[in-house]
DNA sequence: CTGCCATTTTACCGGC
DNA sequence: GCCGGTAAAATGGCAG
């Protein structure tokens, strides 16, 4: 055997552990099919409705790369990590 | 405006569940990519273990069907039958 | 055999025909790693440079589902499949 | 501005080098698209040509571990030396 | 049944 | 040289 049993024993419960998460993923997109069909049979277009997550989405992404982008020319400037300047949790 | 206002909450019902929805979806997705992790930090082979849940869940049936598909097409192009220690050069 | 003479031959040609394709788009991904390593030996910090790049797609990226979400729109009027009254492109 | 103007100028030449490149990889993603069609159209299984082009490129010895690495898996999970013509059902 | 879109997987590139 | 993250490719699922 090429695989210790206690390796054996890891290797299960990875799997397990996989194939439980991806159950419960496959139960929310599911749950995803479902809004749509029910906002569909309430007359909307579904695919319109895509297409504003998406863009809500997208609007997020960019936000994001944007702030990514500042951090970057403020770490060249060697101006990165500038703490916070006060918590918000009692340190 | 072209909605009516009940349709327009409506709307913004339906925005909400589904983005709730991926949002949960991300979350697991996050968990599985650590379990790989946790895996790969362990010694396990990410890629094989990936084939390995990939193979569980197809249909016996389909799986045959695909490697003999396959093996038609190297067959074909004469790469099938490689010989278990051969050489690479001066055949 | 389970492929025609014929089948065989047109296999290779694909085959040919698709590891040509995918030669000379590696030789532009070589280019491009040339240009961004001449940019960082010029003092440019890649990682920017990279960013910048996808901000810039993602701008189109969004223009373009902004399109697509009118069209959308107009489509569940009844206003669409207006012809395009000549050229729409460029500039 | 934090920029020299020659810098600038280095800048918007760089990105544009950049952007016709990807342009040109872009074209070509295309073109390999519309032969894994037309293949597609002639009955070929699409999937299948894609693995034959993967295992084309992939070293032998590369091959071997892979295969050695999934079969060792498989072996811990009781999933190996699936018998050739059993049927899962009663018929 | 086909085509399109979303998701998932693979491979590359840069940084440590 | 390895690891992590980012972008590209591929597969699978959904809608029409």
């Amino acid at each position: 055997m090429s695989l210790q049993s206690s390796a054996k024993d890891q290797l299960r419960t990875i799997v397990s552990r996989i194939e439980r998460l991806e159950e419960e993923k496959a139960a929310l997109a599911t749950d995803l099919r479902e809004v749509y069909a029910e906002a569909k049979g309430n007359g909307f277009d579904v695919k319109a409705l895509r297409t504003v997550i998406r863009l809500r989405k997208l609007d997020e992404t960019k936000r994001r790369e944007e702030e990514a982008i500042l951090e970057t020319y403020l770490h060249a400037l060697g101006m990165d990590k500038v703490e916070p300047e006060g918590e918000s949790e009692a340190a």
